[in-house]
DNA sequence: ATGAAAGCGCTAACAA
DNA sequence: TTGTTAGCGCTTTCAT
């Protein structure tokens, strides 16, 4: 009998609506057919009693779950945030519950820490997000006895993957920066997730075919401020007209610190960003950049997941090219 | 014996460490003292083959979790994003797992839906981001017979929450501009999480204390664009000379329509946001603010949590007072 | 189509 | 301190 104080198990709906525990199993899976007569008995017990099968108890004897786990080694930035946005919308249209791991840092401990942390659950499979060094740890110690699907920037041998096609954009974006009339372009890195990096490797291939300068790539940090010092410093040298910004908060803090110095955007100097965040185009002026849509990137992730999930022919690639977006913050240089 | 080609279980430790499986168990928690020399055969095992417990055999058979739900009616936006970052990390480091579930409306379907998507796991607890209408619907659908805490940006009775007094920093937000000669503040407000928002009412008691006229409310949605309109409203307005608005990314949005319309800020027209947004900072003209620590927020309710979830004298509140940022999107208004 | 029996991997209760 | 026994709430055989 139905004890108070717990929650229904399985047992009270068949006692209720007087069938077998696996009569009412198969109402809930739906895996065997029942006859309409019981099928209504049991739904009518589950609806009184309120109840709800405990995942525990399923994960445990079917050894399937219907939970994911996104390995992150950030939630909270721009990029992050709306891919794992997208990952959630997606699982969620499929019945698939996330949850989050973050990994701090490259450490091997903490990586331990991060993979074990996440396999102590019954995983259906897991997303990874190797956009910087923490994501690419985990993604290697995270074994192959799981479904596992990396989303990035660049395409990169492995686990099936959803790419952005950073490389392809940046190159776009650098040879209309080129066109523009600028002599070269200079470029401030984000903090990278390997040695190579798309957005850089893109913009150097497009000097490289216009036979114009490389010049020495400036480090940025994560934090928009990072931009200011080294906006001040391209600001001071009067060989810069154009700068290409690892993403669009680093560029407004380019802006910011070329302005504090003194010149104009895009008189004096032009700046790009990349990613196209909410508010590059309510800057001032309005920041020309290259549109990431990080949400499908999240969607089509979670997509590539749910085939090898399902033993489905395994698409290993899902490539989209982001697209670049003119605005004002870019223009021809000066006549010198 | 242990079988290729699945995990290993307990039974497998115990056989390899010639235990029994509730002395590997012992090890496992710690319940229990073990004496030296089998807890290290047993954790010699344990390294050898690598072996995890599963969390859901623990769940089913001890009816306790590790896990905790986040439920939140977005994942992405900066506030939100924040707060859950800051959730994670407490929850990190008291080794507990946090899952995400998103509750896109407050339709009682949806709701529904998503409450019952987080009820099908064996949780410890639920945080509730109750900062939107949706976020309000599922607390109150939760039920009490798991441990609730909600986070927002007013003091409500019911379940525990953490809090960040909106009210408190708009009113002394709104004294500051008065304070700076504005005859009064005009208000921008981003969607309520319920008739009463704590930034309005705060704005409102402030503007009542100093006898100064409340002009009708405008408002916003999320979208940093929907600013723009509004902006060039109160622009068209002469009356207007200081502007209060619900978040930093509105405020960016309003100040871009006040600009196109071609008046100053702060030298026409004032406005403050809310929120202390990374590029706050980096705006032109620095933007004037009060901020917010989401990410100490979301801490302080994971706090509230684990005390709840482990019975201790329950505090029922934490309350933490968001600080005036003074930048230069704000002035004294020019004589007229 | 339905039920009886078994058992997933662990912890709790008890005995030794 | 350690082992034996039982059983968490389900799904999965296997009969019927």
């Amino acid at each position: 009998m139905a004890r108070e104080g717990r929650n229904p198990t399985i047992s009270d709906v068949a006692e209720l609506a007087g069938v077998s525990v696996p009569t009412v199993s198969r109402v809930l899976t739906g895996a065997a057919r029942v006859s309409p007569a019981k099928r209504e008995l049991v739904e009518a017990a589950i609806a009184e009693l309120n109840f709800r099968p405990s995942a525990a108890a399923r994960v445990l004897v079917s050894r399937k779950s219907r939970t994911i786990a996104v390995i992150a080694g950030n939630t909270s930035r721009y990029g992050y945030a709306e891919t794992i946005r997208g990952i959630e919308i997606a699982a969620r249209a499929e019945g698939y519950t996330v949850m989050i791991t973050v990994v701090e840092s490259a450490d091997e401990e903490e990586v331990d820490r991060a993979v074990s942390a996440t396999r102590m659950q019954t995983l259906a499979g897991v997303v990874v997000l190797k956009f910087d060094p923490p994501g690419v740890a985990a993604l290697h110690k995270l074994g192959t006895d799981l479904p596992v699907v990396a989303l990035s920037g660049t395409r990169e041998s492995g686990v099936p993957q959803a790419v952005l096609d950073e490389a392809a954009a940046a190159e776009e974006l650098t040879e209309y920066l080129l066109g523009l009339g600028h002599r070269t372009v200079h470029h401030v890195r984000v903090p990278p997730s390997r040695r190579v990096d798309g957005r850089t490797s893109g913009w150097k291939r497009a000097l490289t075919k216009a036979g114009a300068p490389v010049p020495a790539v400036r480090d940025a940090t994560w934090e928009p401020k990072s931009g200011i010092a080294v906006g001040g410093e391209l600001a001071a040298d009067p060989e810069v007209t154009a700068v290409f910004c690892g993403n669009d908060e680093i560029a407004m803090g380019v802006m910011r610190g070329i302005t504090e110095a003194g010149r104009r955007v895009p008189e004096d100097i032009s700046v790009a960003g990349f990613d196209d965040h909410p508010l590059a185009e309510l800057w001032s002026p309005p920041l020309t950049t290259v549109r990431q849509d990080f949400a499908s990137l999240g969607v089509r992730g979670f997509q590539l997941l749910k085939q090898a999930i399902d033993d489905a022919v395994v698409r290993r690639y899902s490539s989209e090219r982001p697209t670049l977006v003119l605005r004002e913050s870019t223009a021809a240089p000066r006549a010198r």
